[in-house]
DNA sequence: TAGTTCCATAACCTTGTGGTTACAGGACTA
DNA sequence: TAGTCCTGTAACCACAAGGTTATGGAACTA
């Protein structure tokens, strides 16, 4: 049985959790929250080279975080979320332990989880 | 003010995720929410030498991930969530942009937030 | 006391990570 | 065509990470 829909590439998994690791990686995602930007764009708020920013984008791509577009010489990066569903459904094995506050998500996560992997592609 | 209780240690991020990133640590928490467990019990079901384990286990500690025990000359370790909570709640900034099944959370997960914010010492 | 078990630490090695500068190449601009 | 902008890649460096073996110390056992 185990996890089908969410979580279910566990091996990726450490990607995701190394991605998120660095700090200026995470400032990243929450950037393309707001909508797909350049390179030049997103390396403008960070004391860092373009290529230093490259490699991040890089690692992100890789850990499925985010997908590039191709638009003349630019080339956007998009946020593509879904490989967070998997961190929290991996964390949320451990809800029971954060605080009793959350012990009500419980039931309802793991309805939406059948829910999820019944019907939705997710993606 | 700040967010006080969960996701208050952003700094704290950085040591969580890093320490989620590796599979064996991950297995071990897996394996401490069974219960608290001595280092060899740990140990056991991974190839790998005592000495690594116990360095997997002080990453663990400084991501403040797991607590020690002192009992007689064994060490058992103690799941201590946590910090997860603080993991969860950066990514769920993100839920919009999973799958729209979790948007239902969305709420809830917010007055749960406020409600433990204001009351709950979660420690 | 002597031996054994449990664990931490030290020293070391290899690989990965995060940063740099230098450079190349594609796509606009004049 | 020449120049400039945007980006990726290569080469390099410092340091952290994950593993090993060796060792030492505290506590139980005989």
């Amino acid at each position: 049985m185990e996890l089908s829909g969410y979580a279910a590439g566990n091996q990726n998994l450490d990607a995701v959790f190394a991605a998120l690791a660095d700090p200026t990686r995470r400032a990243i995602l929450s950037r393309l929250a707001a909508g797909e930007a350049s390179v030049n764009e997103i390396a403008a708020p960070f004391e860092m080279s373009q290529p230093a920013v490259s490699k991040h984008l890089k690692v992100l791509e890789r850990a499925g975080l985010i997908e590039r577009d191709v638009d003349k010489q630019r080339r956007p990066a998009r946020l593509k979320a879904e490989p967070m569903a998997a961190a929290v459904s991996w964390l949320g094995e451990f809800k029971r332990f954060w605080s009793s506050n959350f012990d009500q998500l419980d039931s309802l996560l793991e309805e939406l989880k059948k829910a999820a992997t019944k019907g939705a592609g997710n993606g």
